[in-house]
RNA sequence: GUGGCUAUGGUGUAAUGGCAGCACGAGAGACUGUGGCUCUCUUAGAGCGGGUUCAAAUCCCGUUAGCCACCCCA
């Protein structure tokens, strides 16, 4: 035998049994955004690097140490994109869509890459589902973008999570606070953590959100970025969280919650589920992004979320759907009977056929491992009187079923 | 990218350098038109590559993968 492929690092297959959880997140989260009025939008998996670069932020890690790139064969430098914002806004853009409406709301779905060291919930290859509003500055927006979040979380059944806030200033305020927190950084750099003094170099935002206790303690005296938002900022985030309240949404405002991207403005949220580590989807307000990508201007807001992350917490659903296993115990049984059984199918009832000859305990044999319920049988004794044997394993009861009466049998017990 | 832990049939595990065993699962069968219980049989395993040794699942080195903490993020 050759040599067994495997996977590659950070990467994996989704069986049909985990797929049951999967297709029920999907389907609430599309179902969910359709009625809000979101249209879906697929965009590429590839792109030009730059794209990631010019949106995401040179010096994010993301584009630094976690981007998958590469050159085509006409020397094109393509990324494997990262995250889909950034796509979605190129698409925007490239077909002039602002020049159709004021306001347009899409939504996506699909696998994003970063090449992260793995861990659970953690990939290399991972699935999110995110949406994305053009045109709106309101805070209306944004208020509505998290009631679509907190209904979608709350729809799958989870109870116990936060939704965690904050603003970070806009163009004019974000560059004042930047300076404010890195000049009170270097006054007291010593006392930082080692990964901080890195921070206050590249990311100085990012250090509001160390884990370390000292750093905390020390950022407490430090200046807080709501004292620097300006007027403009101000009035939107009272704007955003009055819809909040409107919406009835719970919400917990966190001054050091800052986010890994750069093209945020204003608004940034997260969800955390309660006594899970990673947050399970992000997101936030992006007014200068179409202009930085060579659109105009126009303000944005959308949240990813990481289906992974979402799936590994969920329980598999109820299973619902009904089947019925087929036997016919000879050929001329299974000529006769085919035709009948396919007008079920078209009444959406799935239909396993196995013909493989077997004796009928070993057909009942095998449908009993596999947890069916539900059996027809069809031989010489049930086609002389034109009829389905229907038994039902959970109860071992059994009753014949004319060729005629079978789509209003099923239509009494459905 | 940094540090640590782990690695045996499909799954869960056992064997303290000396015959790789058990359970579950899966397949076939024990009245060829009636399943679940029971019984019989079958199936299939050391991540990979080196080294030490008469002998390695076991000790050592490397590597790969998963997990944990950091980093980052969804």
């Amino acid at each position: 035998m050759d040599k067994e492929i495997k996977t590659i690092r950070g990467v994996r297959d989704l069986l049909p049994e985990e797929l049951e959880k999967w297709q029920f997140a999907e389907e609430k989260a599309v179902s969910l955004f359709k009625s809000f009025g979101f249209e879906e939008i697929r965009i590429p998996i590839i792109e030009e690097a730059a794209l990631f670069q010019r949106s995401v932020g040179t010096y994010t890690d993301i584009v630094q140490k976690e981007m998958y790139i590469f050159s085509d064969k006409k020397g094109r430098v393509i990324a494997l994109r990262p995250e889909a914002t950034a796509g979605v806004v190129r698409a925007y853009i490239e077909h002039r869509m602002f020049d159709v409406k004021k306001i347009h709301k899409f939504y996506y779905s699909g696998p994003m890459f970063r090449y992260d060291r793995p861990q659970k919930g953690r990939y290399r290859q991972f699935y999110q589902m995110g949406v994305e509003i053009f045109g709106g500055e309101n805070g209306f927006y944004d208020g509505e973008v998290i009631l679509l979040l907190d209904k979608f979380i709350s729809s799958i059944g989870f109870k116990d999570y936060i939704i965690e806030i904050n603003s970070i200033g806009c163009n004019k305020c974000k560059p004042i606070y930047t300076e404010k927190l890195s000049n009170y950084l270097s006054e007291n750099l010593s006392s930082f953590c080692n990964d901080c003094k890195i921070r206050a170099q590249n990311n100085v935002l990012r250090v509001m959100d160390c884990k370390n206790q000292t750093c905390q303690q020390i950022l407490k005296d430090g200046p807080n970025i709501n004292d620097f938002l300006c007027q403009d900022c101000k009035q939107h985030k009272e704007q955003t969280y009055q819809y909040l309240k409107i919406f009835s949404i719970p919400y917990k405002e966190n001054p050091y919650l800052v986010r890994g991207l750069d093209y945020y403005t204003k608004t940034v949220f997260e969800v955390k589920i309660s006594g899970e580590e990673n947050s399970v989807a992000g997101g936030g307000r992006y007014d200068n992004l179409v202009d930085q990508l060579g659109g105009p201007c126009i303000p944005a807001v959308g949240f990813a979320i990481g289906m992974d992350r979402i799936c590994e917490i969920l329980k598999n659903p109820e299973k619902k759907d009904r089947i019925i296993w087929v036997v016919f115990l000879d050929e001329k049984s299974f000529a006769e009977g085919i035709p009948i059984i396919d007008k079920l199918r078209k009444k959406n009832i799935k239909i396993i056929i196995d013909y493989d000859k077997r004796s009928l305990k070993n057909y009942l044999k095998i449908v009993n491992k596999q947890k069916i319920e539900e059996v027809f049988i069809l031989g010489e004794n049930e086609l002389s009187q034109k009829s389905f044997l229907y038994k039902n394993m959970k109860n071992g009861t059994q009753q014949l079923i004319h060729f005629n009466d079978i789509t209003t049998f099923f239509g009494e017990n459905l």
